[in-house]
RNA sequence: GGCGAGGUAGCUCAACGGCAGAGCAGUGGACUCAUAAGCCAUUGGUUGUGGGUUCAAGUCCCACCCUCGCCA
């Protein structure tokens, strides 16, 4: 296998924070349409390296554990637990979902911290921050709270005044406290390590105008916008705090590397996992150092700056030094994004979605109740990907019952039912093809195109809807050619309608395969076929000097799906048909929206 | 406050400056293989507001309003 094949495809995608709950914003945000695109990648036979895992440190999870008095590692290995539930039942296939929480990602992240000063991208400089002398501990800003000196605000936080909107420096927070006893916190001089962002601000937007023409403006404009109006400025990448990654220089002993720096290296680390744990050491490179691979990243608007800029940074910093140092090979570069296809967000029932309000639609939560698949379909035709779209439970019972279920679900039931009733449980032998039977089939043959091509652009909405209106199509076929009525005059005729229909199902079954791949499994097995269209994810454990983290991984291997027209054969034995999706009763719609609010469902 | 994105039919979304469209919902019809599903036909619009440019503006320019994100 050459190295400079083209038909790489990294997708990386959010790591979410092992702190909060997944909502089915976040999986119509970025988790989802990587799973989609990831999927229909395998099938055309590209090479697809799909990783993400959860991010372990931050501040956030430092609070919870605050909060619930426990350790920050209990709050991350729950909330990671969780994922890894939620993401299997869901059927994304990430070949490796894992954390930043291991040895391998703390080794990577500091190689690169390594390459980036080697480099001469990092420069010290020392700061004022808030340091408990009760704790012996620097203080996050939020854990700070004092009286504004601008506004008289006696609950200002400690980095900006909520009433006055005073971006606070130290000295204008009066009677500062610390939230976690009520003590006084005192300013203490500290030492921290920055990126020179000026330094690589040129080499960034050379980066993104490369890309402008087809990255999606909200991504790019913001970011050139952005440097226009501020240009870059050296950002701290390390912090004060005892969870998370050392820094790897003497005498720093007690500093960690700031999550935002190393957070997202998990993209870059877990490929290497992932290349270790399949005992093939060196394979992570055909995708990281590849030049014609492309590396796509599925994220929510809310990190297009890490990711179209920050990230950029990073990788154009580190040069070929990372490659020298981590693996000892010369010459090497990181791949930059290819494309950030950021989506945006979305409400719950016009309101903003809010954990500590449970105004949300949790992932986990809602399969106990409902198919993975319907909940792919509902969440790929609503994709926010131009706008912040809306999840209502009506749209979602109406979207089901009334697309899924009454076009595709439907046709699937109806014709299968008919063929397996009438011809004895086999595929009927054709006659000669009439030229709607051909128009028929040419249509359905160009959807792989047409759909295909839209999956390419990442417009996984419209390419569903194609989707959709070529289930249509054979819908429209069905009521012109009447099989129900032929076969009673001309069973031979009819079988020729019926082995039409029946391969332009067979072939619909791959185009939905990408969007709904239970479903389109179990079309798979009515067909009778033996094989399976993917592969299949399995929970795993991986041990190391931080304990053990579990894993998902996907195995293509018993893959045997293509994107490419039914080979369906006359005469081939089918197995006994059934519904691929239920309908939904109306009263679920106000027994859901009950559920909103109430805290503890 | 700055940088962006978005605001089009009841809902979700389209529309190189050239007759505002699609799907779903609604309404009417013929059919019956199918989960009362499917098919055919059809109603529905002051394109957020106010100006401007143009033979022609949803689209370009200016100002403003609303929503969301990021930055300060």
């Amino acid at each position: 296998m050459s190295n400079q094949d083209s038909n790489h495809i990294l997708v990386a995608v959010a790591w979410p924070y092992a702190s909060s709950e997944i909502h089915v914003g976040n999986i119509a945000g970025s988790y989802l349409p990587a799973d989609t695109f990831a999927r229909y990648h395998r099938l055309k036979g590209n090479r697809v390296l799909m990783v993400s895992g959860s991010d372990a440190h931050g501040t956030p999870i430092t609070v919870r554990a605050d909060t619930e008095g426990v350790a920050d590692e209990v709050i991350y290995r729950r909330f990671h637990t969780g994922f890894i539930q939620l993401f299997q039942q869901l059927g994304l296939t990430y070949d490796l979902f894992t954390s930043t929480h291991t040895e391998n990602h703390f080794k990577v992240s500091q190689a690169i911290f390594l390459a980036l000063k080697e480099n001469g991208y990092l420069y010290t400089a020392s700061e004022q921050q808030w340091y408990s002398e009760e704790q012996e501990r620097f203080l996050p800003d939020r854990y700070v709270e004092g009286t504004c000196a601008v506004c008289g605000n006696p609950n200002a936080r400690s980095d900006q005044c909520e009433r006055c909107g005073t971006l606070l420096e130290l000295s204008q927070l009066l009677e500062p406290r610390s939230k976690v006893d009520g003590s006084t916190p005192v300013r203490k001089e500290t030492e921290h390590f920055y990126l020179d962002l000026s330094k690589l601000e040129s080499r960034v937007i050379e980066f993104l105008e490369a890309r402008q023409s087809y990255w999606r403006p909200n991504v790019v404009k913001q970011s050139l916008g952005q440097m226009r109006a501020n240009p870059l400025r050296g950002r701290a990448i390390t912090r004060d705090l005892d969870w998370g990654i050392p820094v790897p220089v003497e005498g720093w002993e007690g500093k960690r590397l700031y999550v935002w720096f190393e957070a997202v290296i998990g993209y870059l680390s877990a490929a290497i996992e992932w290349a270790h744990l399949n005992s093939e050491p060196e394979a992570w490179q055909n995708w990281w150092t590849n030049p014609g691979a492309r590396a796509y990243y599925f994220i929510g608007k809310d990190n297009i700056p890490f990711h179209a800029v920050m990230w950029p940074a990073q990788l154009i910093g580190v040069g070929e030094t990372f490659l020298r140092l981590f693996a000892e090979v010369d010459g090497k570069e990181l791949i930059l994004p290819f494309d950030v296809p950021a989506n945006e967000f979305l409400n719950l029932e016009d309101r903003k979605i809010s954990g500590s309000q449970n105004w949300g639609v949790w992932g986990l939560d809602f399969l106990t109740r409902y198919d993975p698949d319907p909940l792919r379909f509902y969440l790929t035709m609503n994709s926010p990907e131009t706008r912040d779209g809306n999840w209502d439970w009506a749209e979602f019972v109406a979207r089901n019952n009334n697309e899924l279920v009454a076009t595709w679900g439907n046709l699937a039931n109806r014709v299968l039912s008919f063929a397996y009733k009438h011809w004895d449980g086999r595929v009927p032998t054709p006659g000669e093809l009439s030229s709607e039977d051909e128009a028929l089939l040419s249509k359905i043959e160009a959807g792989f195109g047409v759909v295909g091509d839209l999956i390419e652009q990442v417009k996984l909405r419209s390419a569903l809807q194609e989707a959709l209106a070529l289930a249509t199509e054979v819908n429209k076929y069905l009521d012109v050619s009447a099989p129900w009525s032929l076969v009673k005059t001309d069973r031979a005729a009819a079988g020729t309608r019926i082995f039409c229909a029946l391969k332009a199902i067979d072939s619909l079954k791959t185009i939905f395969a990408p969007f709904l791949p239970f479903s389109s499994q179990q079309l798979h097995y009515f067909f009778g076929y033996t094989h399976t269209l993917f592969g299949a994810s399995h929970v795993g454990e991986v041990s190391d000097g931080l304990g053990a983290h579990a894993t998902l991984q996907y195995d293509g291997r018993p893959a045997a799906g293509r994107w490419k027209p039914s080979g369906l054969a006359p005469g081939t034995e089918l197995n006994q048909p059934a519904p691929l999706f239920k309908k939904l009763d109306e009263s679920v719609i106000e027994l859901e929206r009950a559920r909103l609010g109430t805290p503890g469902y």
